[in-house]
RNA sequence: GGCGCGUUGGUGAAGUGGCUUAACACACCGCCCUUUCACGGCGGCAUUCACGGGUUCGAAUCCCGUACGCGUCACCA
């Protein structure tokens, strides 16, 4: 069994973060990177009071529609569950291996209450020391711990830390990260109510479950010796450890729920493809060693490497994210794109259009597929537009040019009956010749009198083959009359 | 405050002693294409790598210090 073994393990607090997935996309590439890797999903629910109701749920969804399969986890079961911390408590086995660790002098039972803590504290801070809990616990005898506990004593079990020496790691991406071991302090691993604190329960499971490479946020650097002092106590293999820099929101400030910043699920909604999402936030933080810029999840899988991953935290680009979604709709093919945007249309386009036609115009010009029931309203609506439009000074157009243009096109339209859009083209390219005018003074202000907008997707041609002949006539009537009416 | 970590353009970043007069992408600006907007194409955009010393023939790249930022110091994870 030397295969690579990832986990992702959130605690079922809230919403996915942006910053979560990207930690559980890189465990996922890491593990994957092994053809015979395994990315396991735990549930670390220790702390009852932060339980939120649905959290468990969205994190099996996003997974899913990130398509970061698990090979292990809570709903799929696996050969060392149970995977959901909870359940794990109940099967007492983080309490055997702390009473392990007391007889094998890597912690110890402590009785104190908070007020002499906090007394402590006070002292140690006025100091301007960092504060390291002394305990008066740590001279009992074992047999002295056990009777109070008999007695019906409250208790919890703190790690025991040796007060000299130094404690060192190597991290895939930061280095080796020494420190003293009198800075350390002596964390509780189980907890009065008899749950393990994470501290203590993340080293059992990742043992227990054969995790070989553990990825998680740099916040647990500097408890990481902490940590390995467990392993060491119980005579464990450590594992590989990457740490990744926070995803930030700006210089200062971390990306997160609380800031109000947008969740996974936000940006699906707003139209942002999975696929691009997890594209984006893989490269927040890491690069890979081509210019490709474009993966799948699969050429993930392959380009990533933890040696590139930085060291400083990113700041999440929404405008990037925007432009890497851009191109993912754009290298879809046709058919595939008019499907996916079906639902986007048709909230403003209820008429019979050729919607493919419409797909083929979208297609080079939506970034974001929330922007597509605006872009295409006019459709089915003729909108209300100024006659102040049709002056374009590039384009050289005025009212005056535009109502001859318009005239012009209209007489000849009427006559055309072939109104696909190769003929429409020829037919109308033969106006400005005729009319001693330049294309964009012919083409402009039509495109304008039968969309009412500024900007459309796809111009005059397009968008009049799309509408039909009648819509396009009737349109145009309305233009010219609202035209003429000013000048 | 102690300890840990970090600092290349507006953003993501490449770069690990000479090939760098610092890639590439986004954004921005200009031009071209062009029936608008886009798409596409071309070009511009850090004389400089937080700052100050040092090592070296030579440093963004090595060392030391300073500043600034982040993390951590919970019966939270």
């Amino acid at each position: 069994m030397s295969e690579i073994r990832t986990r992702f393990a959130p605690s079922p607090t809230g919403y996915m973060h942006i910053g979560n997935l990207r930690t559980a996309l890189w465990a996922y590439l890491v593990a994957k990177k092994d053809p015979n890797g395994k990315f396991l999903l735990r549930i670390e629910d220790t702390d009852q009071g932060r339980l939120v109701e649905g959290a468990t749920d969205i994190i099996y969804e996003t997974l899913k529609q990130c398509r970061l399969q698990h090979d292990e986890g809570p709903d799929i079961g696996g050969p060392v569950g149970p995977y959901v911390q909870s359940e794990r408590v109940r099967s007492g086995i983080y309490m055997k291996y702390a009473k392990e660790l007391i007889r094998r002098g890597g912690a110890h039972y402590c009785f104190c209450d908070s007020e002499m803590i906090a007394a402590q504290k006070e002292i140690q801070e006025a100091r301007h020391e960092s504060f390291k809990y002394d305990d008066p616990c740590k001279s009992l005898t074992i047999e002295e711990a056990e009777a109070r506990i008999a007695a019906g004593e409250s208790f919890v079990i703190r790690q025991t830390i040796p007060t000299s020496g130094t404690t060192s790691f190597d991290d895939e991406v930061f280095g080796r990260v020494t420190v003293s071991n009198d800075t350390l302090d002596e964390s509780i691993l189980i907890k009065s109510d008899g749950f393990p604190t994470y501290n203590f329960a993340n080293v059992i499971d990742d043992h227990l479950m054969g995790i070989t490479d553990v990825v998680r946020g740099m916040e647990y650097l500097s408890s990481t010796p902490k940590y390995n002092l467990i392993y060491e106590a119980f005579e464990w293999e450590i594992p590989r450890y990457i740490h990744c820099p926070p995803v930030m929101k700006d210089e200062r400030n971390k990306l997160s729920k609380r800031n109000g910043d947008a969740s996974f699920q936000d940006l699906v909604d707003k139209g942002y493809l999975p696929e691009a999402i997890l594209n984006y936030i893989a490269m927040l933080g890491w690069s890979p060693e081509t210019e490709q810029e474009i993966y799948t999840l699969e050429e993930l899988v392959q380009a990533f490497n933890v040696k590139h991953i930085g060291k400083d935290g990113a700041i999440f680009d929404p405008v990037k994210l925007k432009s890497i979604n851009a191109q993912w709709l754009r290298n879809m093919d046709l058919d595939s794109y008019e499907a996916l945007i079906r639902p986007y249309v048709d909230q403003t386009v209820h008429g019979d259009f050729d919607r493919k036609a419409i797909a083929k115009i979208l297609q080079p010009r939506a970034s974001v597929l929330n922007e597509i029931p605006e872009m295409v309203d006019f459709f089915d609506t003729f909108p209300a537009y100024d006659n102040e439009l049709y002056k374009n000074k590039k384009m050289k157009t005025d009212e005056a040019v535009s109502l001859k243009s318009l005239q012009a096109a209209r007489e000849l339209l009427e006559h055309v009956d072939d109104w696909s859009e190769t003929n429409l083209h020829d037919r109308l390219m033969e106006l400005p010749e005729k009319l001693q005018m330049k294309n964009g003074q012919v083409l402009f202000p039509l495109r304008l009198a039968v969309s009412g907008k500024q900007f459309t997707p796809g111009g005059a041609i397009e968008i009049a083959a799309i509408l039909g002949k009648e819509e396009t006539l009737r349109r145009l009537d309305l233009s010219i009359a609202q035209l003429s009416a000013a000048v």
